[in-house]
DNA sequence: ACTTATCATTCATCTGATGTTTAGATGCGC
DNA sequence: GCGCATCTAAACATCAGATGAATGATAAGT
């Protein structure tokens, strides 16, 4: 479902991604999913035309896209390996999503919110001193849509665009390019605790108290607020993590 | 210079890049300086086979490498647009790389240091916190090279070993990879100061106080003195562009 | 033992043909 | 003139097959 939801806002409605788009995907989860594994060397051209039904310029094109994600290396006259992870460009969205597509290692979804509760609460301060009041109006919505949510489905999406428009707040582009370690994070969650509406619940009043300190254009409370409630989610999580880590165990 | 500087650590040695890759980041660097503007068609892809002098296979792969890195959209049966730089992927080695082929404009660097401000006392303080006894040992290699430069160039080079190596022992995979925002920055403080070899100096003993502090595993004295050393990196940056803006003026 | 030649494998590039989709032009009925 | 179906040129998507060039292993020669 995440997947789902991820690709669901990627790719434009009802457009059928291309074949090269197609085989990069399932390339990609393989790779992430431990399938392939780091420094192995992936089949042949050939043999990817025949397993994947398609020719060899679509097989190309998948290989040049995940190469340009940093996962694969190829080497004329050798072949194509799996590179090893630190070199995979994780905070592509499509490499954040792929990771979306199996249980996440545990230290991963971790790292995931340690990061983002490095960024969030700057994000929050930097939105409370130079946010355009069209910006905060976005805040605003947010906000709103999350009270007023019908259903799980709809907080979920309500809360990520509540992140988001405070991400955006903050004016600072290379910020923004982070958007997809936020979401992944958050889809994450959601998926481990089983979206427990009571949580949601939770922590509507958590956001609000973000949303207030940016209108009040204070810097300081918009990051200690934002700093609260990621300590909140990141105990859930740590909760859930802990649950599943005993339980199913790899 | 700093191009090649950046594709000389990427690029293995003496290897030739593919005509694919080649053309990619000819147009990747179109677009970063604006010469093709967003939401823009490009020429299609016959006339980029002219252009180029290369088949359409090759224009098919550098186009679809660009796709992945969020700056072209593809739509059959119309043509190739720039998209709108809010979903560039910021974040990519090869489009921060790009952003310095050229006179980047001032805010987006500053946008770049106030993340790295961000990040890297973080990074600083958790690296004292966890990082293993050869993880300090390359920072500690990283300050002696320092310290040891005989040319600019080693200089540079050092500064950059050390930072990535206090990146690396903070032990976070998704901070590991904005190594590429660090390194960026660094590159673009330095053409920018023309590295000037008094500023050098006087940094040496900023990065040895880092490094005391991991060493003692101090996280907070590790985090002040990163804090330390990145906010007279700002000031030194901050001096070159607006002697800079006020001179040459956009 | 060391160097050189050969060879199968694999990626790199080119060529040209065919299918699909899109946007806009065309033409028709009203 | 307006609305609508149709047609068409442009542009991307995919395929098939051929040739070139780099690599690593193996065999041959000294």
């Amino acid at each position: 479902m995440s997947e789902l939801l991820y690709y669901d806002l990627k790719d434009a409605a009802g457009v059928v991604p291309s074949l090269a788009t197609q085989v990069c995907r399932e390339l990609g989860r393989r790779i992430v999913a431990g399938h392939l594994r780091e420094g192995e060397l992936i089949d042949d051209e050939n043999r990817l035309c025949e397993r994947f039904g398609v020719s060899k310029s679509v097989i190309r094109e998948a290989v040049k896209l995940l190469v340009g994600k940093g996962m694969l290396e190829v080497r004329r006259g050798h072949g194509t390996r799996v590179r090893r992870r630190a070199s995979w460009n994780l905070l592509d969205d499509d490499v954040l999503a792929w990771h979306q597509g199996f249980e996440p290692r545990s230290d991963f979804l971790r790292q995931l919110m340690d990061v983002r509760q490095v960024i969030e609460p700057n994000a929050a301060a930097w939105a409370a001193r130079s946010a355009t009041e069209a910006q905060i109006a976005a805040v605003r919505l947010a906000q709103a849509n999350m009270e007023g949510a019908l259903s799980v489905q709809g907080f979920v999406v309500a809360d990520a665009q509540f992140h988001r428009a405070v991400l955006r707040a903050a004016n600072n582009e290379v910020l923004m390019a982070m958007e997809g370690v936020i979401f992944s994070s958050l889809l994450s969650s959601i998926r481990l605790t089983n979206a427990d509406p009571r949580d949601n619940k939770r922590s509507v009043p958590l956001h609000r108290k973000v949303l207030n300190a940016i209108e009040a254009r204070d810097a300081e409370a918009a990051s200690n607020a934002m700093k609260e409630h990621l300590e909140d989610t990141r105990a859930r999580l740590a909760g859930a993590l802990s649950a599943r880590d005993t339980k199913g165990g790899h």
